[in-house]
DNA sequence: CAGGGTTGTTGGTGATACAAACAATGTCAA
DNA sequence: TTGACATTGTTTGTATCACCAACAACCCTG
C-alpha cells in the first residue's frame, strides 16, 4: 500500500464515519425535536457563553441564520438571550437549566447509541483510536483557507 | 483511565471529527452549489444505479424528499431518471457523464482539503487509524433499532 | 379479475440557510 | 467633541431540505 493509498483509505473511513455519526446525532436530535444544529448549539452552550456572532463563527453559519435558530430554542426555554453590559449591541447566549438538563440527556443518548460501535474495540484500542484522531482534529479544519475559486 | 472514560473520550473524538468532516464536505459542496445530501447522492451514484426507494433508504430520507432532490440534480444535468424495464412503477437513478466528472472533482477536493489533517500522521499511523475505524463502522449504526419513545 | 400492497409524485407545512438592507451602538480621527 | 465609519444583531425575501398525507399508476395474489 502506497502512501497515497493509505491517505485515500483513511479519508474514506473518516467520511464514512462522519456520515454514520451524523446519522446517529440526527436521529437522537429528532427524538427530542432538535435539529443537528440545535443539538450542536446546546453542546457548545454547555461549556461556553458566547455572543451571537461567536456562535455563528463556531457553527460556520451566517449571523442571520442564528437569529431564527436562537428564537426557536429560546421559545422552548432551552436557552436565553442576555444583554452584555460592556457593549449594548452584543447579545450573549446562555443555556437554561432545562437546556442543560436536556443536553445531558442527549449526551448520554449519544454515548449509548455509539456504545455498540465503540464496544467492538477493547479499552487499549479505544484509547489508541482517540489518540490517533487527535492530531487529525487539531487545529480545526473547517477554517482551512479556501483555495482560490474562479467565478 | 477507566474503560468508561476511554469510551467517553473516543465518542467525543468521533463526534468532533464528524462535525469537522461535515464542515469540509459542506464547504466543498457549497463551492459547487451542492448541498451535503446532493454530494452524497453523487457519491452513491458513482458506484450504484439505485431506484428512488433504494436511494431514500441509503440516505435515511423519505421518498418524497428524494423527488425534489433528484428533480434539481436532474435539471442541472448531473443525473437522470431512467425507466425500469422490469417494473413500470420503478424509477432508476443514473449518473450522467457531467455528474461523474463533477463527482471525481469533488472527491479530489475532499482529499486535498483533508490532506493537511491526515498528513499529520505518517503512513503506518494512517493505516492503523483506518483499521481501527473499520470495526466501529461495520455494521452500520444508522439503522440501530430505535429505543421505544413515548408519545 | 378484484382487492390489497408497492412505487414515486404532488401539495402543504415548518425548519434551515443565505444575502441584502437596516437600526442601534461603538470607535476613531480630525 | 463631533462626524464618518465599522460592528452587531434583526428583519425580510428567497431557495432548499425534509416530513406527512393523499394520490395515480402499477404489481401481485387469491
Amino acid at each position: 500500500m502506497t502512501s497515497e493509498e493509505s491517505a485515500d483509505a483513511l479519508v474514506d473511513g473518516l467520511v464514512r464515519s462522519a456520515f454514520q455519526i451524523m446519522g446517529v446525532l440526527t436521529r437522537i436530535g429528532a427524538e427530542h425535536d432538535l435539529s443537528l444544529t440545535q443539538l450542536r448549539v446546546l453542546g457548545i452552550l454547555r461549556d461556553q457563553r458566547p455572543r451571537m456572532s461567536d456562535l455563528a463563527a463556531l457553527l460556520g453559519l451566517d449571523k442571520s441564520t442564528l437569529s431564527g435558530l436562537i428564537d426557536r430554542a429560546e421559545r422552548r426555554g432551552l436557552l436565553a438571550r442576555s444583554a452584555n453590559p460592556d457593549d449594548k449591541r452584543v447579545v450573549d447566549v446562555v443555556i437554561t437549566d432545562a437546556g442543560r438538563e436536556l443536553a445531558g440527556r442527549l449526551y448520554q443518548d449519544v454515548q449509548n447509541a455509539l456504545a455498540p460501535a465503540t464496544g467492538r474495540l477493547d479499552a487499549p484500542q479505544r484509547r489508541q483510536l482517540a489518540e490517533l484522531l487527535e492530531p487529525v482534529l487539531t487545529p480545526p479544519l473547517t477554517l482551512t483557507p479556501r483555495p482560490a475559486v474562479q467565478g
